[in-house]
RNA sequence: UCCCCGGUAGCUCAGCUGGUAGAGCAGGCGGCUGUUAACCGCCUUGUCGUAGGUUCAAGUCCUACCCGGGGAGCCA
């Protein structure tokens, strides 16, 4: 049985062909129906032409209509017709499985919002299925340029003790019963009764646990689900989404940088080449600038600045922005648009922010004001990269925890790595669904993810 | 979490200054054509998000809540 895929990729017509999957629409005239099958091998469907002549016209043909599983065997023809350059002319076909007459899915277009309230059958949908294998080929570039680029993957943990950097509200692991837990002499409840014997969460990133194999491996990544349990209703947010760590030792903030470009490059490149019909779809139905988008970041080196620079170029750049830019505060959404999408107009590389706003992790670079991170901006997202030379000297890591009231004893391992064999490196992260995002133009983040989960919602 | 906008048929929406609900698509039946989100005719479909309130009368006005969307914050 041959893939729709592979029959559209013929030479030439002919021979024998067997066809499994979906009809989109089945159009019946009098003495001819038209069944065009979809298998989510490619956008493309197959038309089947089949007449009286057909095994099944009477009693299965006849009464197909959208949604219907069917397997089909007839003859791969030139097709005479416009729109396909083959057809099937049908010889027999076979419902597989029928169609309630209330099949939610029509041949018109849906609003994404109603999708998302079918998601067990959205992926039979144009942009939804174009989504699916544009995503499982942008998964698949990024674990081969690793591989090309002598990394290995680590499979770091998904119950974690305690939190990365700090930062996001984490969601709790437990084993216990809430309405009946052990509690302490204090009434509140007893961790230590429960499955792991302290309190545990679901990771918010694999970063501590890439260090820890980039001091031994030298180039390592992760590429897995994390979690979040922030509140954030936006249409760039998940609540679990699937994060890609490089960590890379014997390398500083320059180097990782380089790193970055080439990764998005490489990961660009192969998805524009392998995904072209896809691509063309999302260009002319969801955003018209995807193709050009994807040239921009394939063929044009990055822009590279300060953080510095970036608050100069915001301040000379008699823009109205609705916070204010000095020195010393984070950039906003805003300014992070104005600054790839109108200043620069491709992507670009922010590097060296205040300490102040940054994780205590980040090397703290000699104008001691400073701290070797790195952000990736690209036009319509904003952030899609954030990333850091670490901090791979254990006197100032340990100041830094103290400047953030952080308790050393939560990092016991971490500062072990700075006294035993300790060297530069530096890695970043880089949220796989905004990247699957920016490659495709879709606008919400839960429709570039199968099952997306947010507050309020882990349907399906 | 905050600010705006929205919730009317299975879907996408219309419904003016309050007067008792409609179009296209989907579905059913019939017709027709090498058809392309086919086309033509007929038919079916509603607690107008939920709960209160104002009024002779509420889809329409008011209040609260729920859900969805856009933007912001947090971030990836």
């Amino acid at each position: 049985m041959d893939s729709i895929r592979e029959l559209l990729a013929r030479e030439q017509a002919g021979g024998e062909v067997t066809v499994r999957g979906w009809l989109r629409t089945a159009r019946h005239a009098k003495k001819m129906s038209f069944l065009e099958v979809n298998d989510g091998s490619c956008l493309s469907g197959l038309q089947l032409v089949a007449d009286s002549t057909c095994d099944g016209w009477e009693g299965v043909v006849r009464d197909l209509s959208t949604g219907c599983a069917i397997e089909a065997v007839g003859q791969l023809v030139d097709s005479p017709g416009q729109g396909q350059r083959y057809e099937v002319h049908a010889q027999r076909v076979e419902l597989v499985g029928g169609v309630d007459d209330d099949y939610p899915l029509q041949k018109k277009r849906h609003s994404f919002e109603f999708l998302r309230t079918i998601a067990h059958l959205r992926s039979r949908t144009n942009t939804l299925g174009a989504v699916l294998r544009v995503r499982d080929e942008a998964a698949r570039a990024i674990h081969d340029f690793f591989y090309q680029e002598g990394f290995i993957q680590l499979h770091a943990p998904v119950i974690t003790l305690s939190d990365a950097e700090g930062a996001g509200e984490m969601f709790r692991v437990s084993s216990l019963d809430p309405a009946d837990c052990p509690r302490t002499e204090a009434g509140t409840t007893d961790w230590s009764a429960d499955f792991f014997g302290a309190p545990t969460y679901l990771t918010v990133s694999g970063q501590l646990e890439a260090e820890i194999a980039a001091l031994s491996h030298r180039r390592v990544y992760t590429f897995g689900p994390t979690f979040r349990a922030e509140n954030s209703n936006t249409s760039r947010h998940l609540a679990e989404f699937w994060m890609v760590e490089p960590e890379v030792a014997f390398c500083e903030l320059n180097g990782l940088a380089a790193l970055a470009e080439e990764f998005l490059k490489s990961v660009f490149g192969r998805v524009r080449d392998r995904c072209e019909e896809d691509l063309a779809f999302f260009n002319q139905r969801i955003d018209d600038q995807v193709l050009s988008t994807l040239s921009h970041v394939i063929e044009e080196p990055f822009g590279r600045i300060t953080y510095a620079e970036a608050v100069q170029i915001l301040q000379e750049s008699g823009q109205e922005f609705d916070f204010p830019v000095e020195w010393g505060v984070d950039l906003q959404s805003e300014h992070e648009r104005f600054l790839t999408e109108e200043y620069f107009g491709r992507p670009l590389i922010v590097t060296d922010y205040p300490r102040g706003i940054k994780a205590f992790y980040m090397y703290l670079n000699d104008d001691g004001r400073t701290v070797g991170a790195m952000d990736v901006l690209v036009p319509r997202i904003g952030e899609i990269i954030g990333g850091s030379q670490r901090e791979h000297r254990l006197d100032v890591l340990r100041d830094r925890l103290a400047e953030q009231s952080l308790p050393e004893e939560h990092y016991w391992w971490y500062l072990d790595l700075r006294r035993y064999g300790s060297v530069p490196h530096a890695g970043f992260g880089l949220g796989f669904e905004r990247l699957v995002q920016f490659m495709t133009g879709m606008t919400n983040i839960r429709d570039v993810i199968p099952f997306p989960r947010v507050p309020g919602n882990a349907g399906f």
